[in-house]
RNA sequence: GCCGCCGUAGCUCAGGGGUAGAGCGCAUCCUUGGUAAGGCUGAGGUCCGGAGUUCAAAUCUCCGCGGCGGCACCA
C-alpha cells in the first residue's frame, strides 16, 4: 500500500491522453454532437485557481459526456487583441505580439498541467492574421448586406489618451485610465446594426430553455422593447416662432413616442429634449433657451446626478393642438428629464399616470387630470397625491368613445382613431442602440476598408486579405499608433487607383469573441472563416460556460453575429442561436488584508504579533478585507502551479466544484483544500486495499447472499443515478457531496477479504467510484483503473448504468406523528397497505402510551411517508 | 426608484408540505509501522421575523427585515 503522488501520477496520465489524441474531437461521426465551450480567455498572463473553475466545470461536462457516446468538441484559443498589450507595450517596451504570445504559451501550459480534455489542434489566437482575416472577410459581408455603416456620432473620447472610450470604461466621468474628464465629440463611427434584430433579439429568449432566467432578463431589459404609438401634434402657433427652416426639415407638427397612447386626454403639455433639433432651432433665436441647454449640459453625467436633478424645463412658448380636439392647444416644454436618444426625444406629459410629468406638473403649474380610475374607486372622489397612479383601470374623464375601456383596449382603441386620422401609428421603440465597433487603437483587428475621397469607404477586395497590422510601431505619443505610423495607411483606392487612405480605425475586441465559437469548428480551413456543413454540424453550442458579467454584451453581440451570418448564407443555423446552454458559474473568493494605510497585503505579507495582524516588514498594523473574487490588484489570488506542485490538479479541480453550488461564489481557504488532500489520498487507499488477486472491473456479480454486499451494491448503484442526475443539472457541488458518502459507504464496507460476495461487491463498487469521480478528478480515476486492473483508459470507459432493480427499497423506515409531532417509527414493507400501516401505527407501543385519555379523532396515512394520527 | 436572486449547524452549502442533512471546523478517546497521518465517538439548529392555508409548514401564500446582483429620468 502506498500514498497517492499526484505530481508523479499526472504528468503521467496527460502523456498517455496525449499520446493517444483523446481529446481529438470528430472521431466519432456517427454518433451525436457535444460542443462544450467556456469563454475563451484573454492572455493576462498566468492562471489562478480562480480562473480554474470555468474551464473545471466545462471539462467536466466534456468528459461525462464523451463517456456517454457523444462526439465532443471542447476547444480552447486567445481572445488575444486589447488594450493591456498595448500598454504593457508603452510600460514596458515590449511588442504587443511578443507580450501576448508569451502570456499564451505559459497559460497553455498551465491549462495541459490542469487536465483538460481539449483538442489542442483546434487552439485559435484572435491576433493571428489567420484569424482576423477571415474576420475582415465578415465585416465586408455584412457590409455588403447593410449591417455595417458609419455615421457620425457622440462618443467618449478621452483628451489625454485621443481614444475613443466605452461606456462602461468612463467612471464618473472621467477615463478609467487617465482619469482626465471625458468630453462629448462627434465623431464618424462605424456600427454594426444590432438593432435592425432587436425584436428578433428578444423573442429568441423564449426558446433558450437552458439559459439561467436572471440572463435572459438582462438581456430582454437591455433590449428594452416596448410598445406604444408614435403621435404627430400639429402646431397651433409655430409659424410665427420657428426661424425658417424647421418646418421643411421636420414638417408642421412634433411627433411623440409613449407607451401609455390611452392617457392622451390626461395630456398637459409637451416636452422635448434639450438637444431636441427644434430645441436647437429655437435657441438660436432665444438666448433664455440657450441658457437652458447650456445647463442641462453642465449637470453631470453621473447617474447619481442625473438621478437626483430636480426635474426642470423652460417653455418654449410654441402651441401645439391635441390630436382629438383641434381646439385644445397645449404648451411645449424642453425638459432636462426627457433623453434625445430614446424613442423621437419628444413626449407628451399626461401627469396623472406618471411620476416624472407629475412631479414636473406641479413645478410649472400645469393641469393634473386623472384619466385612469383604479378598481374600487369611486370617479366622485378619486383624487391624485403626490404618486401617479401608472397602474391598470378604467379610463374615465376622456371622450365619451375612450370613457369606460379598460387601459389596454383604451390603448387599442386610440391607436386605431390615430391611425384612422392619420396623427399616428402603433410603433415599438428599442432602449438598445447600434453596436460601435470603432476604437482608435493599434492592438485589434483593422477594419478592411479604404477611404478614397472620390469613391468614400471602399471594401478592401476579399483576395487581399488580410489587411495585416504593421509591426514596427511606437508607443511614444499618445492615439492610435496606426494613424501615426508613416506608411502603413498609405493604399490606392482599390475602386478608382487614386491615392486613398486605409482606415485606421481597428475593431472592438467583442468582435473577435463574437464568432470564435464558429472558428473552433473549422479552425485549420485557410480559404474562409468555417465550412457551412461542418460548422452546421457542431453549432449550436451545446453547453456554454462562462461568468456572468459577460451577460449582457458578449453573449448580444454573439447572438446578433449568428443572425448575421445566418442572413449572409454562411452558416445554417435556422434559430439563430450560437448557445442553446449556458451557464454562469461564480467566482473564487479568497480573504484578503489590508494596511492601514489602505494597501492590499498578500497573505505572506502579513503576519501575528501580540494578538494583532501586522505587515511583516514594516509592522503597519493590518486588517483582515471583506473575501474578494481572487484579482491581482486585491492580492488575494492563489497560483495555480503553486497549487498544483502543493496538492496537484485533482485537487484542484474538485475543490473549486466542491462546497458552493456552481453559480455562485466559492470561498478558498486552505482547510477546505487541505480536506480535499485527505479525501483523495483516503479513496486511493480505499481502491488500493483491494486484495491482490481480487476480480477484475466489470467482472459479472452473480446472486449474492452476503447482506453487507446487498447494501452497498445498492449503495453504488444509488450513487450512480444521483451523481449523474446531479451532472445533468450542473450540480457539481452536490456531485461532490453525494461522491464523499458514497465514499464512505464503499471504506466501511470493510478492507479485509470478507465474504467472496462482499469482495465481489467492493470491486463492482470500486469500480463504480472510479467511473463517477473521472470527470472531476480523471488523473486520480485513472491511477485507480489501473490499479484495478482496467483495460486501457478510464476515459474511454461508458458511464455506468444504475441497475434499477438495486434501487428500490423493499422496506421503510416511517416516523408515526401525534397531532403533527413525531413520536416513534417504524420498519414496514415498502408496499404496505394504508389500513396495515394504520393498524402498525397504532399498536406501536409508545403511540400507544401517548394516546391514553385521548380521543382519536382521524388517522391520516401517506404511505412511504408518514402517519399521522389526530386525537384530543 | 424598478426588477431579480439569496437567508438552514461555527463556516460553505444540500434538501424542499410529513424523521432536519453533508463537507470543513470543533471536542473526547484510540492508534503512532497507512504518519506533510489514520480511525472511533460526539457536541452543536428560533431552518431571518410575523401572519395565513393545512391533520401537518424549514418547505406553499402574503407582509416585513437583512445581504447580493442587474437596470436606472427608457415616456
Amino acid at each position: 500500500m502506498s500514498r497517492y503522488n499526484p505530481n508523479e501520477a499526472e504528468p503521467k496520465w496527460q502523456a498517455a491522453w496525449a499520446s493517444q489524441q483523446s481529446f481529438k474531437a470528430g472521431t466519432r461521426p456517427d454518433q451525436p454532437k457535444y460542443y462544450v465551450l467556456e469563454m475563451f480567455p484573454y492572455p493576462s498572463g498566468r492562471i489562478h485557481v480562480g480562473h480554474s473553475r470555468n474551464y473545471t466545470m466545462g471539462d467536466v461536462v466534456a468528459r461525462y459526456k464523451r463517456a456517454q457516446g457523444f462526439d465532443v468538441l471542447h476547444p480552447m484559443g486567445w481572445d488575444a487583441f486589447g488594450l493591456p498589450a498595448e500598454n504593457a507595450a508603452r510600460d514596458r517596451k515590449i511588442n504587443p505580439r511578443e507580450w501576448t504570445y508569451d502570456n499564451i504559451a505559459v497559460m497553455r501550459a498551465q491549462l495541459q498541467r490542469l487536465g483538460l480534455a481539449l483538442d489542442w489542434e483546434r487552439e485559435i489566437a484572435t491576433c493571428d492574421p489567420e484569424y482576423y482575416k477571415h474576420q475582415q472577410a465578415i465585416f465586408l459581408k455584412f457590409f455588403e448586406k447593410g449591417l455595417v455603416y458609419r455615421k457620425k456620432a457622440k462618443v467618449n473620447w478621452d483628451p489625454v489618451d485621443h481614444t475613443v472610450l466605452a461606456n462602461e470604461q468612463v467612471i464618473d466621468g472621467k477615463g478609467w485610465r487617465s482619469g482626465a474628464p471625458v468630453v462629448q465629440r462627434e465623431l464618424d463611427q462605424w456600427f454594426f446594426k444590432i438593432t435592425e434584430y432587436a425584436d428578433d433579439l428578444t423573442d429568441g429568449l423564449e426558446n433558450l430553455e437552458r439559459w439561467p432566467d436572471k440572463v435572459r432578463l438582462m438581456q430582454k431589459n437591455w433590449i428594452g422593447r416596448s410598445r406604444g404609438a408614435h403621435i404627430r401634434f400639429e402646431f397651433a402657433n409655430g409659424e410665427d416662432l420657428l426661424g425658417h427652416g424647421y418646418e421643411a426639415e421636420f414638417g408642421s407638427n412634433i411627433e411623440v413616442f409613449t407607451t401609455r397612447p390611452d392617457t392622451i386626454f390626461g395630456a398637459s403639455f409637451l416636452a422635448l429634449a434639450p438637444d431636441h433639433p427644434l430645441t436647437k432651432q429655437l435657441a438660436k433665436e432665444d438666448p433664455a433657451i440657450d441658457e437652458f441647454i447650456a445647463l442641462c449640459q453642465r449637470l453631470g453625467t453621473s447617474e447619481e446626478a442625473i438621478e437626483k436633478a430636480p426635474k426642470r424645463g423652460i417653455d418654449l412658448g410654441l402651441r401645439v393642438k391635441h390630436p382629438f380636439d383641434p381646439n385644445w392647444e397645449l404648451p411645449v416644454y424642453a425638459a432636462n428629464f426627457v433623453l434625445s436618444t430614446y424613442g423621437t426625444g419628444a413626449i407628451f406629459g399626461s401627469p396623472a399616470g406618471d411620476q416624472r410629468d407629475l412631479d414636473f406638473a406641479r413645478k410649472y403649474d400645469l393641469p393634473v387630470k386623472p384619466v385612469v380610475l383604479p378598481a374600487g374607486q369611486d370617479p366622485a372622489q378619486y383624487r391624485l397625491g403626490e404618486e401617479a397612479y401608472t397602474g391598470p383601470g378604467k379610463i374615465f374623464n376622456s371622450a365619451s368613445w375612450l370613457n369606460g375601456l379598460d387601459t389596454l383596449t383604451a390603448i387599442e382603441e386610440v391607436i386605431k382613431r390615430l391611425e384612422k386620422s392619420g396623427q399616428g401609428q402603433g410603433a415599438t421603440t428599442f432602449r438598445l442602440r447600434d453596436w460601435l465597433v470603432s476604437r482608435q487603437r493599434y492592438w485589434g483587428c483593422p477594419i478592411p476598408i479604404v477611404r478614397c475621397d472620390s469613391c468614400g469607404p471602399v471594401p478592401v477586395p476579399t483576395e487581399q486579405l488580410p489587411v495585416k497590422l504593421p509591426d514596427d510601431v511606437s508607443f511614444d505619443r499618445p492615439g492610435n499608433p496606426l494613424d501615426h505610423h508613416p506608411t502603413w495607411k498609405e493604399t490606392t483606392c482599390p475602386k478608382c487607383g487614386a491615392a486613398a487612405q486605409r482606415e485606421t480605425d481597428t475593431l472592438d475586441t467583442f468582435v473577435c469573441s463574437s464568432w470564435y465559437f464558429l472558428r473552433f469548428t473549422d479552425a485549420q480551413n485557410t480559404d474562409q472563416p468555417f465550412d457551412n456543413a461542418t460548422a452546421s454540424r457542431w453549432m449550436p453550442v451545446d453547453q456554454y460556460v462562462g461568468g456572468v458579467e459577460h451577460a449582457i454584451l458578449h453573449l448580444l453581440y454573439a447572438r446578433f453575429f449568428t443572425r448575421g451570418l445566418r442572413d449572409c448564407g454562411l452558416i445554417d443555423l435556422p434559430s439563430g442561436e450560437p448557445f442553446a446552454g449556458l451557464f454562469t458559474q461564480g467566482m473564487v473568493t479568497h480573504e484578503t488584508f489590508r494596511a492601514e494605510d489602505g494597501r492590499w497585503l498578500a497573505p505572506e505579507e502579513v503576519e501575528e504579533r501580540d494578538g494583532r495582524l501586522v505587515e511583516a516588514t514594516s509592522g503597519i498594523r493590518v486588517e483582515k478585507g471583506p473575501l474578494e473574487k481572487m484579482s491581482k490588484s486585491k492580492k488575494n489570488v492563489v497560483d495555480l502551479e503553486r497549487f498544483i506542485a502543493d496538492y496537484g490538479a485533482d485537487a484542484a479541480r474538485w475543490f473549486v466544484l466542491s462546497d458552493s453550488p456552481p453559480e455562485r461564489d466559492v470561498e478558498y481557504t486552505e482547510s477546505g483544500v487541505e480536506g480535499v488532500w485527505r479525501f483523495i489520498q483516503r479513496l486511493w487507499a480505499t481502491i488500493d486495499g483491494l486484495p491482490e488477486g481480487a476480480p477484475k472491473p466489470f467482472s459479472p456479480v452473480s446472486a449474492l447472499s452476503d447482506a453487507n454486499a446487498i447494501e452497498l451494491r445498492k449503495a453504488a448503484h444509488k450513487a450512480v443515478q444521483d451523481i449523474t442526475d446531479h451532472i445533468e443539472n450542473f450540480r457539481f457541488n452536490a456531485a461532490v457531496a453525494r461522491v464523499h458518502d458514497f465514499a464512505n459507504a464503499l471504506r466501511k464496507a470493510g478492507n479485509d477479504a470478507g465474504s467472496q460476495d462482499l469482495l465481489a461487491a467492493r470491486v463492482e463498487a470500486s469500480t463504480i467510484m472510479v467511473q463517477l469521480i473521472a470527470p472531476f478528478m480523471p488523473h486520480l480515476a485513472e491511477e485507480c483503473w489501473s490499479r484495478l486492473g482496467g483495460e486501457g483508459l478510464i476515459y474511454d470507459q461508458a458511464w455506468p448504468k444504475a441497475d434499477p432493480s438495486l434501487l428500490v427499497e423493499d422496506s421503510v423506515i416511517m416516523p408515526i406523528q401525534l397531532n403533527g409531532k413525531r413520536r416513534s417509527e417504524m420498519n414496514v414493507a415498502k408496499d404496505a397497505s394504508k389500513d396495515e400501516l394504520e393498524r402498525l401505527a397504532l399498536d406501536d407501543p409508545s403511540v400507544k402510551r401517548a394516546l391514553e385519555g385521548l380521543t382519536l379523532r382521524k388517522v391520516i396515512v401517506v404511505p412511504g411517508r408518514i402517519v399521522n394520527i389526530v386525537a384530543n
